[in-house]
RNA sequence: GGUGCCUUAGCUCAGUAGGUAGAGCAAAGGACUGAAAAUCCUUGUGUCCCUGGUUCGAUCCCUGGAGGCACCA
């Protein structure tokens, strides 16, 4: 029987950590975490983790696995997970990935372009160049180095643009000519789950769930992080806003409205990803039932042909 | 009760010497191969409070009304 990576995706706070362990006690398997800020124990409640019960409840990989401090990008993740996924495939026939950060979904689906690693103080230099001078003369730098890349790439996004810098002057050689767009042909067949639902109520589960978090504690958690505000983990929903708050920048009210709004906008982005991924099935997440007999046909059709 | 000011986009407000209107914020849509909960791009959604009148034409001027604010009684 052919291995299965069943893969739930969908907006921040639709429903997904339920729904995978749903999925994943049905199938008695492990839960793999494809979400960019749950891999840090050092935040918990402004994550929206699962909790510790549902974490004893069923096996969770990259779920506190690593330190805030550490340097952890898409790239080591890709690695990571393919092998924890054969660990977990060596003992089960699924797997249950679960996440909303569609460029690491996207890492274990089709796999990056092998790049160079950069040199953290060419990062540093740019992004100093960046405060100093504005984009402009970074664009110019590009065009003339990587002209191919110029053409494609959207070069008022200063992250793009510093990317393809750095990859250049760690490497000696042009962005562009690492990137290939070959999709990897991976071991296991994947099943693709999208869970979504009527746009206001998820945007009234998103307001009440933050109000949750507060109750929960999360002022006293980011305050205790105030000493690595500057780390680009915690530049995320539900931190930058408080620590706004805790600096004196604006009041707590406004800090809780402004994690909300900003939630909302990171859940309609996610969206846009995801409806552009090809292969999703669409369910609302109250249609546990539904979506496994999709799994199970999906499975069972992959046998035929 | 009287006088003055106000009423224009979801919100705060501009504006049109009379030719049906535009900013900020909010919102919506999109991009995105190692910062991705990040970062970037695009888009104005409207009985211009209602009512008559003047006018070729009124959101703008005039009658009357409604609501709000301020001051005076």
């Amino acid at each position: 029987m052919p291995k299965t990576l069943i893969i739930i995706v969908g907006p921040t706070a639709v429903g997904k950590t339920n729904i995978g362990i749903e999925i994943a006690k049905h199938y008695k398997t492990e839960i793999i975490s494809a979400d960019s800020r749950q891999f840090f124990r050092e935040t918990t409640i402004g994550t929206a983790k699962p909790s510790e019960e549902e974490l004893l409840a069923v096996k969770h990989h990259f779920i506190n696995s690593h330190s805030i401090t550490q340097d952890f990008s898409v790239g080591h993740y890709e690695k990571q997970a393919l092998e924890t996924l054969n660990h977990i495939f060596s003992e089960h026939d699924y797997a249950v990935m679960v996440g909303g950060s569609g460029l690491y979904v996207n890492a274990v689906i089709n796999g990056f372009d092998e790049l160079p690693e950069i040199d953290i103080t060419v990062r540093n230099t740019l992004n100093k160049k960046l405060k100093e001078q504005g984009i402009s003369p970074l664009q110019q730098e590009l065009e003339k180095i990587d002209p191919e890349y110029y053409q494609t790439a959207d070069v008022n996004n200063p992250q793009r643009v510093i990317r393809a810098l750095e990859v250049f002057y760690s490497s000696g050689k042009p962005f562009s000519s690492f990137r290939t767009g070959i999709k990897r042909k991976r071991a296991f067949k994947i099943v693709l789950i999208g869970l979504n639902m009527d746009r206001e109520k998820l945007y009234d589960r998103i307001n009440q769930r933050v109000d949750i978090m507060i109750e929960q504690g999360l002022i006293d958690e980011v305050k205790s992080l105030i000493p690595y505000q500057n780390l680009n983990s915690l530049n995320t929903v539900g931190y930058t806003e408080i620590f706004d708050y805790l600096n004196g920048n604006i009041n707590l009210e406004r800090a809780v409205e402004l994690v909300k709004q900003n939630s909302r906008r990171y859940a309609k982005r996610q969206i846009t990803w995801f409806k552009k991924v090809e292969g999703i099935k669409w369910f609302e997440p109250n249609q546990k039932e539904d979506i496994i007999s999709y799994i199970e046909y999906e499975t069972m059709s992959s046998l035929y042909f």
